[in-house]
DNA sequence: CGGCGCATGTAACTTGTTACATGATTCC
DNA sequence: GGAATCATGTAACAAGTTACATGCGCCG
């Protein structure tokens, strides 16, 4: 059975510190994009069922100089359901790499329009694992934070997949220009 | 713009070779399952759109002596627009690792939980892996298929990444052990 | 003759995306 | 004053899963 997951990250998040819907969604795009992803579709609605759950609750932000949000916050209902969450079996993620189907099916195809496809895949992801190193860098001076060490782990996971993906792109673009060439 | 991609596979797999929607399934789950998955409920009323599109066109297996079945071949048309796609832009995969999540807040909940997590993680992609090489093995004992190096290409992706996963694996279990010990 | 795999399908449901609307505030 | 970003939302749509139904053919 699938299980929406968006309210847990949603849980996580808040377990951290308050926040309103627009900062989830920020740091979420900014601290999780390589391996996880909300649309405000998701987001907003799921917030408004948290909170008629009883796992989050509400209050307008106090700074009056600045436009009112809505913060939310955490119970301990959704520190409980949060903890229950993470600690059941991770779900067997169902991956789609269009790359690779791509790739299957190349030779009815130009090795040109392939390499084309290589190579903008090895970019952003060489992009993405730029950013990883220099979050990295950073959680690396700051040792202050709870859960630095886990954050440290999560990090190493993508640079050590962006590798492989590079690793990958090196060698298939090769074998790409040797087909090419015969 | 998000683009269903249900209908290239199967056109990508009529390509090779005509077959019905059961072989189809069977030929995803066996030879895409770890890059790639569909269900019934997308794989049989996209045959029946492809065919009322003219990409595909149905007949009744041959073989009179097992049960009919409804084989399936690709047209010329269906042939362009698989060659269109394939030279279309890869679109951004959106991939959600319930696994870094459950890692990021991972302070929440007991060591020993995420082990196990961890665990059940590596010991599933170790399987898919073993999975590989053996593919791997068969490929190159038969070179005489048409797009061998393609397929050894998307082999070696699987390879890679999952050699990566197992990597990260054990350096994270160390880590847990290590956090749970202080 | 019972169970398993072959074979095809669909309805109900859940999940996720896109596009749009609205208006405030900030920065140049 | 106009563009960008902050901030919150929703309706319409698209995509994907699950659970179920049905029946054949083969093997032990």
């Amino acid at each position: 059975m699938k299980r929406k997951k968006t309210p847990y990250v949603i849980l996580g998040l808040l377990s951290e510190e308050s926040l309103s819907g627009y900062e989830i969604k920020k740091y979420i795009d900014i601290r999780f994009s390589f391996f996880w992803n909300e649309s405000y579709g998701q987001l907003y609605p799921a917030l408004k069922s948290l909170e008629r759950k009883g796992w989050i609750v509400s209050h307008a932000s106090e700074d009056k100089t600045k436009r009112e949000k809505t913060i939310y916050a955490i119970t301990s209902l959704g520190r409980e359901e949060l903890k229950a969450w993470l600690s059941e079996p991770v779900e067997k993620e169902s991956i789609r790499f269009e790359i690779l189907l791509k790739m299957y099916f190349s030779s009815l195809i130009d090795e040109d329009v392939m390499l084309e496809h290589i190579q903008t895949f090895q970019k952003n992801h060489a992009q993405q694992l730029m950013i990883l190193n220099m979050f990295e860098k950073e959680l690396q001076a700051v040792k202050d934070i709870d859960n630095h060490g886990d954050i440290l782990r999560v990090i190493d996971f993508g640079q050590k997949v962006f590798t492989a993906y590079d690793e990958w792109c090196e060698e298939t673009k090769h074998y790409l220009e040797t087909r090419k060439n015969k």
